[in-house]
DNA sequence: CTCTCGCATTCCGTATCTTGGAATGCGGTC
DNA sequence: GACCGCATTCCAAGATACGGAATGCGAGAG
């Protein structure tokens, strides 16, 4: 009895991926568990019989109900008697939002602009839209000489940087309009897209592309390239950038850097909890 | 070791509710406790170190350091190192948000209203809003003769129902009377409140009173008292009515039907995970 | 620079708690 | 009426979680 694999929980057919660390300091089977099961229900609004969660975490159903029992008495799961179908509970619901309130973006993110400037040797950037402008949040310095632009605090207009225009990329041509009538579009050098229509096309380039080129729009002698992080409703949350000098961004580096900053924009928006807009169509 | 008790978690020093059934058919420690820890961490967004999340639900730091590693391996608490504080994590949040897709307001409230009825003796209903009208989705009759009113899909204003008075009572004097302007206060009865002004009032004594009353307003010889059901943002989400015969529903039960319904009401929006409104200065 | 203190973290032998097969209900269907 | 499929309960065996004690680690005081 209780036999001793930990095994990766296999949900049905399609193989899942392996729990690593099966020897991390402390581990308790019967938690583990219990939280593959609440991860089972949470994959089936509609909810699921005992046998058919029993099956997809390759428990035992007598193991499976025991656990479940034990999460209802918690609110965790509940029971629907007459469909006989177990969902997840109130409680789940209740202590899962509080992640909303504790989740600190930059302490979140921290650890990815790390990565990202060590991968890409560039200087990292996370920023949110204020208005008309982006407010940078925090920044990782690249170890090289002639480092680039705005520290925490820092700002630049949405139409002319990096995460100005990805986040943008995420707004109707209407609301660009509405943003250009109201702040303008300042030009801040020869190369910066002063003309709403161009720009408008501009940003549907960037949706597709998935990331954004600013090619010393804002600064001479500046490029950046920017992606997107979301939140839970899909809607843009932060932007993540890596600058530097134009004699460093070479055009021939930017597609790898384009997709290295949106992956990492990607596993960000995991970490915080965030979800990937549906892929509009290209 | 493994000391017997199936104790209750206190936290810190206010007394919390004692968990019922010592021996429910199943019931697995390490699990509920674990639950408890999660619990605990709800509390403080901001975190809490282990010595204090341990002191709280009475474990040893050993204990519960070993099942906070096992919830951090799956991600439902995170771990921020340099502060050394325990939060909850991601999957807590994904696993919990899927309880509001699976929520089935009628499913949840209808042992409620089932309750609601044997204690009153009265017919009970269950409404949501919909433009300028209430639509019924559930109803529970009495045994008595003489039942009241619509069954589910029927609908009613929503100035002259129980109902929908305890709905708006929660918009704003504005949109009230923005909603007069478009769809007008029919007149119903002779009881109708068809002056805005005056509906207003009535609105404002409803939300302070917690619960509203429609007295022949909708027709002639029908009573009914009802309170609201608030969404987690604390928003209405539905109302409870119970409904009757002028002649049954008297002015004398009337203070105690609308303490009943209220306590109901406030009942079904814990059950799915509603929020009530801050309470506004009487 | 060292000592101390408050923590977090790891270790390990014990017996408690979990485990899962088998037995029992329970509600439909042929 | 007898058979399913499914949820639920029971129980003894032993793997598993337990928590006290020992160790590590970092920060602040002396």
């Amino acid at each position: 009895m209780g036999e001793v694999l930990p095994a990766p929980p296999l949900v049905d057919d399609k193989p899942r991926i392996v729990r690593e660390s099966p020897r991390a300091s402390g581990h308790v089977q019967s938690l583990s568990r219990a939280l593959w099961l609440m991860n089972a229900l949470a994959e089936c609004p509609q909810g699921l019989s005992l046998s058919e969660v029993a099956h997809r975490v390759q428990l035992p159903t007598s193991t499976a109900h025991r656990l479940l029992t034990t999460l209802q008495n918690e609110r965790y799961v509940r029971f629907e008697s007459e469909r006989s179908a177990w969902l997840i509970g109130v409680q789940a619901f209740q202590v899962g939002t509080t992640f909303v309130r504790s989740r600190d973006l930059v302490a979140m993110a921290r650890p990815y602009m790390r990565r990202l400037m060590e991968e890409s040797g560039e200087t990292v950037n996370l920023a949110i839209a204020d208005n008309s402008e982006v407010v940078y949040l925090a920044q990782v310095e690249c170890h090289k000489m002639m480092r680039a632009i705005a520290g925490p605090g820092g700002r630049a207009r949405l139409h002319c940087s990096g995460i100005g225009k990805a986040l943008l990329s995420h707004s109707s041509t209407q609301d660009v309009r509405d943003l250009a009538d109201r702040f303008g579009l300042p030009r801040e050098t020869a190369k910066t897209l002063t003309e709403v229509d161009l720009l408008n096309d501009e940003l549907a380039a960037i949706r597709v592309q998935g990331y954004s080129i600013d090619d010393e729009e804002n600064a001479i002698g500046l490029r950046c390239v920017a992606a997107v992080i979301f939140d839970e409703h899909s809607e843009p949350l932060a932007g993540l950038s890596v600058s530097g000098p134009t004699a460093r961004l070479t055009d021939a580096r930017v597609p790898a850097l384009g997709a290295l900053v949106s992956n990492i924009a990607v596993e960000i928006t995991r970490e915080v909890g965030g979800c990937l807009p549906e892929r509009a169509a290209g």
